[in-house]
DNA sequence: GCCGTAATATGATGGGTATCATGTAAACCT
DNA sequence: AGGTTTACATGATACCCATCATATTACGGC
């Protein structure tokens, strides 16, 4: 039953990567704390050892997607050529990242739960957006920085919007379509 | 019965509105059958002489909020003058909108709620969303039909994308940040 | 090697959920 | 006017949820 030190801290990496990854693939309220310890191997009574409640996992886990995703888009942002921004939208608008909201944007994922749910949850989204955002703006193409600023802000908006609506609909003509019309923004 | 027909057909109409409200308000899994009730003035049994199934009810609340929606944008492009998507980026892109999701755009409140729930939700969204589409695109400048429509896709995922962050956001001056980035790109 | 302690398991608790079953009384139809 | 229908209420069912209580077991420091 007890473990090394070091398979507890693994037991909490995989308790909070999956939950990352759960959250939103089903939502804050779409997963409970049995299912998440299930897919971290685990029962339900050892989640309390490791968080103090299911709304502190929530904020941990907003956390750590929210890192996840500036990591994605400085790894874009370092390879390739041309307009960052460019190459950040080819790949958020994809079909891949539409399809896999588990390791996808955070933002996209979970905004409106994060909205309703207010607690860690919030803060820690709050956090890591404003991070994102202040990276964007920094790789965003502009004559002041109060321009690269707005310029940011609302590109980030129309990527958020397109992803959120194109995985909404039902029909597949249509969510492509949302996605190439959010694409020809950045061209 | 211990209502005449026509109180009965109150009742349902008592049921969706509020429903269409609270489901905005706390997400499609947020508020239940008894709650959603008890809003309509009745107890949780009488719910299935109404409707089907929860998913039922999901799907014409999301309806009569489409609906609802492209009224408003109507009334919006009916009054003023001067660029009618402007008047709806300000209107959209307000405080007040931001801060009334029960009686705002659906799209915003609930397009993540609905791309993971599926069922008659999805459709009534998609149906709903495909119309208000079609709409913005005729109300829309460009030279084209095919221009207008990409536009008023693209402006369409702008205006859901802010206002989904700003709600989202913890702080008010990021928030408002956000909506006032978005508004720009109108300008 | 032994003992405290920490990580985990099992199980209980209290509350919420959607849905179904049944009873009742009044409106509707003939 | 009387029988039927039906909107509604009460209550039951079976399940899921977050959280807590307790037991077990083996690691970590001594």
């Amino acid at each position: 039953m007890k473990v090394t030190r070091e398979e507890a801290a693994a037991s909490r990496e995989r308790i909070l990567d999956g939950a990352a990854r759960l959250f939103r693939e089903r939502g804050l309220d779409g997963i409970g704390v049995a299912d998440l310890m299930r897919d971290a191997g685990l029962t339900h009574g050892a989640f309390y050892g490791h968080f103090d409640s299911k709304d502190a996992l929530m904020g941990a886990a907003c956390e750590r997607a929210m890192q996840g995703s500036i990591g994605r888009w400085e790894r874009i942002a370092a390879s390739g050529r041309g307009s960052v921004m460019k190459r950040i939208a080819a790949a958020y608008l994809s079909l891949r990242h539409r399809d896999a909201p588990g390791s996808g944007c955070p933002a996209a994922a979970l905004a409106a739960d994060v909205a309703r749910q207010g607690g860690a949850a919030r803060r820690s989204f709050t956090d890591g957006l404003r991070e994102q955002l202040r990276w964007l703006a920094v790789a965003t193409l502009g004559r002041t920085a109060a321009a690269r600023r707005k310029r940011a802000l609302a590109d980030y908006s129309t990527l958020v919007g397109a992803l959120v609506l194109a995985r909404a609909v039902d029909d597949p003509a249509l969510s492509e379509e949302i996605l190439a019309a959010a694409r020809s923004v950045f061209h």
